[in-house]
DNA sequence: TCATACGTTACGAAATCCGCAACCAGCGTA
DNA sequence: TACGCTGGTTGCGGATTTCGTAACGTATGA
């Protein structure tokens, strides 16, 4: 799907705020309610972005997160994901060129809860050659949405640097 | 700050849709608006949930995200933390345990973005002292939230599996 | 005992959202 | 060319939600 200007703008703007009203939205971009309502939806019908509630996972419980990277034996790293993204603890899990071939975020009530995950889960399934984990002492920053470039890469000549939050 | 079950279910709610009405939040859980109001009020106000738009890099204009392990001159790790957490491309800093120091998340418009950003710029700060780049190929899951557990770790004697969205 | 801060409810006014209907432009096709 | 169609946009009420504020109860501490 193709972005224009007021969709980046619209991103933008609830990437600050996600209630912001719609009517705000419309009259700084100069358009009307009915259009920013459209869009919105769209982007989301789209799967483009989304508005959701986000919670710092240590102020609500959890006392333990974990960065595992994960060595798969090869042509089955796209399944393995498929199944550590079922896990239930797994707020992260991205497939990765280099040394490892899976990187996953797991957040955890304590460390039996992670040992149970890990020995009992992970090491058990078929492909999963060597784990190396990392304990996560603290987050410094977490970009709940990324900056949306004023234009698409290919009209952008010249170096651009995204503006993000915070 | 401590949770009781309404900021709980605040959250759970939020977290599957960030522009829920609270008036639809309070008659869910039996309250008053203006309360579903004044905590989620609170809980912005105290940095234990923020609502945000939030959009996937791959679909506005980005083409390339990296995970970077960073290896840190012992007693410098916060300082380099603060330092990349600074930089616009960056969408998550963690330091952590094991073999490596940090963990930083860049997403960036091209691999030419990311050699500036890595060679001008994180090489050059203090107390760095060798990297590991990994080109992240797939995002298979991205919880943008986390699941609120029942009741805080103390009082919950059994395992519990968080409930997450997807 | 009193004062103060905090959490909660209730209520009316203001603002926002939502469901249309209408309109325009582009596009493929008869 | 004319026609029908789809997608994008605006405008307008009515329904709904949010917001400001006042009031009340309950701890807490001086």
């Amino acid at each position: 799907m193709e972005l224009d200007d007021i969709d980046r703008q619209i991103i933008a703007q609830l990437q600050g705020d996600g209630r912001r009203p719609f009517t705000q939205i419309a009259s700084d971009l100069g358009v009307s309610e009915g259009l920013v309502r459209y869009r919105v939806q769209r982007l989301t019908r789209e799967k483009v972005m989304q508005v959701v509630g986000i919670a710092d996972p240590l102020k609500i419980g959890f006392d333990l997160m974990v960065m595992v990277g994960i060595r798969v034996r090869p042509g089955l790293v796209r399944e393995v994901a498929d199944r550590v993204s079922k896990f239930p603890e797994a707020s992260y899990v991205a497939s990765i060129g280099g040394d490892l071939d899976l990187l996953l975020e797991v957040v955890c009530r304590d460390t039996a809860h992670f040992a149970d995950l890990l020995n009992n889960r992970l090491h058990h399934i078929e492909g999963v050659t060597s784990t190396q984990t990392f304990l996560i002492l603290e987050i410094h920053k977490m970009a709940y949405g990324w900056g949306v470039p004023d234009a698409p890469a290919a009209e952008r000549p010249e170096p651009h640097v995204p503006v993000l939050r915070e």
